[in-house]
DNA sequence: ACCTGAACACCGTTCAAGT
DNA sequence: ACCTGAACACCGTTCAAGT
């Protein structure tokens, strides 16, 4: 929602979107590129970049944040549209599938206890998760007080799997046991 | 089970041990330590260390192989000791514990797809849970068919938990979770 | 205010020369 | 058969000098 470039001199203004439009597509072809080939690129001394994203996650969250705004958007308009469950069901396959999102919400969530812009994006898909659980749990298809951080930390798992056509039978059938296990409310978990 | 330092001459088996002893600790103490700067605490060439571990990821596997190795011989054990549910259950924990388990089962999973050496460690892991799976089928407590590397997959999302004593308390419901998950057999999974 | 780009210390990796 | 360590190309990051 918020800009986050909007009291930017024109020309800073514009360097750092051309960054971002950059970096996108450099980490969609090799995650590991180097932030300074990004800055050459981007036709920038590396200090600019630098000055815009002082690390590297900085500038990881500044390309996928719109992305990720978008898939928490999606969360309340799909409570709207569906059944609570199908609702759930339907976001977790577009979290799997938002392919900019495998970077972006890897790193974000490795990164989210120390660097403060991942505490913000972390936040945002947080609560995108929490209205869906609670739709869920309104209409008493799952028992309360499942934190929604957790069911992110257990679908990040998915974000690991290569994106082969056995990948994403693997990636559907990890989706189905974790709405199960928020499903199956208290269970026989012995200890 | 196998060496993997068999065949190897005298010194060069020497090295190999110091390298592993040296990184374990690097690795603890800082998870990007340098190549470089192993291969001079222990008191080697920079080429010496790439013989043996070709890759950083060889050299993690290398440095956690042990562990994992004894993580996966735990599974038949406690299956012996205890109910199927309950061995399930203290194994997850057990998994979630191993603290070098942190940096090498991640990158292990992580690289599983691409790296032989992976390949071999995950198999280890896979057919550990394999047989924790097997035993609580058979007790009735689970339905048939759960992929043990989907149940890998899901679990290693914990290993990305800050080990602070809220983490560790997040770790320990996301287990519970994953647990309910493949105890619900089929559920209602809505598309 | 913001940008450039040379400079620094360090990285992974290779390979000729040694034993 | 194995090891050393200098050398290479590149990395992240900083900061004086420019506009």
């Amino acid at each position: 929602m918020s800009d986050d470039a909007e009291q930017l001199r024109a020309d800073a203004r514009e360097n750092r979107n051309r960054i971002l439009e950059v970096a996108r597509e450099a980490f969609t072809r090799r995650p590991e590129a180097s932030l300074n080939s990004i800055a050459k690129a981007a036709g920038v001394g590396a200090g600019t970049l630098y000055r815009h994203f002082p690390s590297r996650e900085a500038l990881l969250a500044g390309v996928y944040r719109k992305e990720i705004e978008e898939l928490a958007a999606l969360a309340p308009a799909l409570v709207l549209q569906h059944p609570p469950m199908k609702a759930l069901g339907l976001w977790f396959e577009r979290f799997t599938e938002a392919s900019g999102i495998k970077h972006g919400v890897g790193e974000t969530l490795h990164a989210a206890v120390s660097e403060q812009d991942m505490r913000d994006t972390f936040g945002i898909l947080k609560e995108a998760v929490g209205r869906l659980l609670f739709a869920c749990e309104q209409a008493g298809k799952i028992g309360p007080g499942i934190p929604p951080e957790d069911v992110l930390v257990l679908l990040s798992s998915v974000l690991r799997i290569a994106p082969t056509a056995e990948g994403r039978q693997q990636a559907r059938r990890i989706q189905d046991l974790i709405v199960r296990g928020i499903t199956a409310g208290e269970a026989t978990v012995q200890r």
